[in-house]
DNA sequence: TCTACTTTAGTGTATATGCACTTAATAGGA
DNA sequence: TCCTATTAAGTGCATATACACTAAAGTAGA
């Protein structure tokens, strides 16, 4: 006998985070337009600036990657575009393999100049979500932890 | 005084959020893998099945694009490529500009083959969110929903 | 030192996503 | 009835994503 019952289909756990990415990621694209960068390379900016800020050093695309739990590939492509607007720039250090990624000056004013524009959007996701905001980023952060099998 | 606090940028809904998508897509896409079809793919296939056994109907691809809350443009490629498949049909009704989107036999079947991995990757998820899983779907619900205006 | 294995990064290809714009069809009022 | 506004869908373009594969560099053992 099979089954037939698809409504138990919407509670798929990745249709369900997939809508949500696509709404919270226009929400933040849009508030950040006037910066010229996008919700995904304010991402990168800024988890490249925080490495600066915490180590004084720069990291390897597969270090990035893996902070960002991205795949190596995706990640190498959007560096590819920051790094022909000047935004990042890539090094060679004394393994020939790796490659160190930076930001540079441009990069570091876009990052900053682009913060007002995300603090809006963030603003708007603490406000609808209230007292439920911290549980929501624990909820995400749970999830990722619950599968880190697969890194 | 410029705030160069970049930690606080870790806290970013957007990041986090995508970063949650991209796992458990790919745990999805890989479990999905023998089906031949992609999580994203499962999902249009799961709603159109679950609306042909609601409504007896079909939807068009602006019901379906509010349905997912997804772009309908975005939704438009998806269903070309699921058209090419033969897993979908389009049908235009009394009003010309209207689009009706249904599953095929080959569709339905395609998609009632694939439920047993799904299940797979869906209970992989359970098990490791555990008695948080609810949770995570009402809160991703939660997200969703206090953004409603931009639909 | 040579060779085989491992590690790091890049490419080819395909899907997913959405904005700006276009096209086609309907609706509604003068 | 015609003209304009609205609505539904599609296209052009660009970014995001990842798998399979390739290339280059380092490692380690015979």
């Amino acid at each position: 006998m099979v089954n037939t019952d698809f409504g138990r289909l919407q509670n798929c756990a990745c249709f369900n985070v997939r809508k949500t990415s696509r709404m919270i990621t226009q929400l933040f694209d849009h508030a950040l337009k006037p910066s010229g960068i996008k919700a995904t390379q304010f991402t990168l900016l800024a988890v490249l600036a925080n490495e600066r800020e915490m180590t004084q050093g720069t990291m390897t695309i597969k270090e990035l990657s893996n902070s960002l739990r991205m795949e190596r590939t995706t990640l190498t492509r959007g560096l590819v575009r920051l790094e022909k607007e000047g935004l990042v720039k890539k090094h060679q250090g004394d393994d020939g393999r790796q490659r160190f990624v930076a930001l540079t000056p441009t990069g570091l004013k876009r990052l900053t100049d682009a913060i007002p524009f995300w603090e809006e959007a963030q603003a708007a996701m603490e406000k609808g979500l209230g007292d439920n905001f911290s549980g929501f980023l624990a909820t995400l952060e749970t999830a990722v932890k619950s599968q880190q099998i697969r890194l």
